[in-house]
DNA sequence: CAGCTAGCTGTACATATGTACAGGAATGTG
DNA sequence: CACATTCCTGTACATATGTACAGCTAGCTG
C-alpha cells in the first residue's frame, strides 16, 4: 500500500462520506430524487450498499445532509462571489456576469436540477428551511453589494429582484429541449434591461 | 338510485380519472413525487387500488398525464387573467393584481408545490417539455398583454422578467417557515418597484 | 504476538410497490 | 330472459427497498 492504512482510513471516512453525498446529487440531478435510494446511490458512489446506511442513518439524512452539503457550499460559493461583483462599475457589466454564471450552473444540468430538487424537498421538510434560508440569504447578499457599487436606491430589494428573476429563469431554462447553457445565454439581453433599468 | 345508472357510468369514467389526478397532485403537493404510488393515490383518492392501474398504464403515465392536467388547467386560466390585466391602467395596479395572484396561489401551498415539482419532473422527462413549454408561455402572454396596455417598450421582455421574479420569489415562498400567503404578501413592495420601473 | 477496538461490508428479511389478470357487476342487445 | 360487452376491482406475485446486524479486516496496545 503506497500509504500509511491510518492515513487511508482517516482521508477516506472524510472522503468517502463526500463521494456519497455527491453521489447522491447526481443521482437526484439525473432521476428525482425519488430515484435516491441506498442502493442507487451505493451503485452510483462505486460503494457497497452498507456503506449509505453505515454513514447515513436513513434515507432521509442522507437526503437532509445533501441538502445542507448543498446550501453549505453554495453559502461560501456567493460568499466569495459577492466580494467579486462588487467592483462592477456598470449595469450591463454585473447583468454580463451574473449570466455568466447562470450559463456556467446550467451547464451542469444534472448538478443544477439536484439544487432545484432540494430547495422543493426544504418546502416539504421545515427542519431543512434554515439551510435554504441560509442559501438564499448569501445569494441575495452577493448581488446587494453590487447593486449597492451602482447607487441603487434600495439595493436590498433589487437584489432580491435581480435574485428572483435569475431563479425563475433558471427554473424555466429546465424544461427547455435545447441545450440548457444555451438558453441560459439567450436570457443577457433580458438581464441587462432589467439591471438597467432597476440601478439606471 | 337517483340518477340512471349510464348517466352514473359517464359522468364516473370522466369523474373518476379527474379524481384520481387530482389526488395525485395533492400527494405531489404534500410529500413529493416520490410518494406517488398507486396504493397512496388511491387511498387519496378514495377509490380502488385496481382503479389506479386501470385509468392509467402506469406510475409514469399517471405522473406525465398530472402535469398535463395542471399545464392545460394553467394555460386555461392564464387565458382568462391576460384578458383581466389588459385593463390595468398603473404600474401599481399590475403589481397589485400580480401579488394578489400569488397570494391566492401560495394560500394552497400543497398544489402550489405541486406546480413546482411537475415542472421539475417536465426538467428531467424530455416528453413533457412540451407542455411546460405552452404553460410557460401562457403565463407570460397573460402579463406580456398589460405590459403594453401600460406602454412598455418591450412588452414581451418586460413579461418574461416579470414572471420569471414572480416565480423566483415564488420559489423562495415555499420555503420559509412562516405562512405562504403572508410571505408572498411581503413582495408586494418589491413587485410594484419592479414593475414600476419597467414601464414606467 | 494475543487480544482489543473501530471501521466497514455482505447478507438477510420484513415490508412496500408496480403491475397483471381473473372475475364480478352493470348495461346493452337479440 | 339469455347472452355479450364494457367497465371496474380484489387479489396475487415478482421485484425493489429500507434497514438491522453479524462478522470481517486493519490497526492499536500491552
Amino acid at each position: 500500500m503506497p500509504i500509511s492504512l491510518t492515513e487511508m482510513t482517516e482521508t477516506a471516512t472524510a472522503g468517502r462520506r463526500e463521494q456519497i453525498l455527491e453521489a447522491a446529487l447526481r443521482v437526484i440531478g439525473r432521476s428525482g430524487r425519488q430515484a435516491v435510494t441506498h442502493r442507487a446511490v451505493a451503485e452510483e458512489a462505486g460503494v457497497p450498499l452498507g456503506s449509505t446506511t453505515y454513514y447515513f442513518d436513513s434515507r432521509d439524512d442522507l437526503l437532509r445532509q445533501a441538502l445542507e452539503h448543498v446550501a453549505t457550499s453554495e453559502v461560501e460559493r456567493y460568499a466569495k462571489r459577492g466580494e467579486e461583483l462588487r467592483s462592477v462599475t456598470s449595469p450591463r457589466e454585473l447583468a454580463d456576469r451574473l449570466i455568466d454564471d447562470l450559463v456556467a450552473a446550467a451547464e451542469d444540468r444534472v448538478a443544477y436540477i439536484a439544487e432545484y430538487e432540494l430547495w422543493l424537498e426544504a418546502g416539504q421538510r421545515p427542519e431543512l428551511r434554515e439551510a435554504a434560508q441560509n442559501w438564499c440569504d448569501a445569494e441575495q447578499r452577493s448581488v446587494a453589494g453590487a447593486m449597492d457599487s451602482l447607487g441603487s436606491s434600495d439595493p436590498a430589494t433589487d437584489a432580491s429582484l435581480v435574485v428572483a428573476a435569475i431563479d425563475g429563469l433558471g427554473e424555466r431554462v429546465l424544461a427547455r429541449e435545447d441545450d440548457p447553457a444555451q438558453a441560459a445565454e439567450e436570457f443577457r439581453p433580458e438581464l441587462r434591461r432589467l439591471i438597467e433599468r432597476l440601478a439606471g
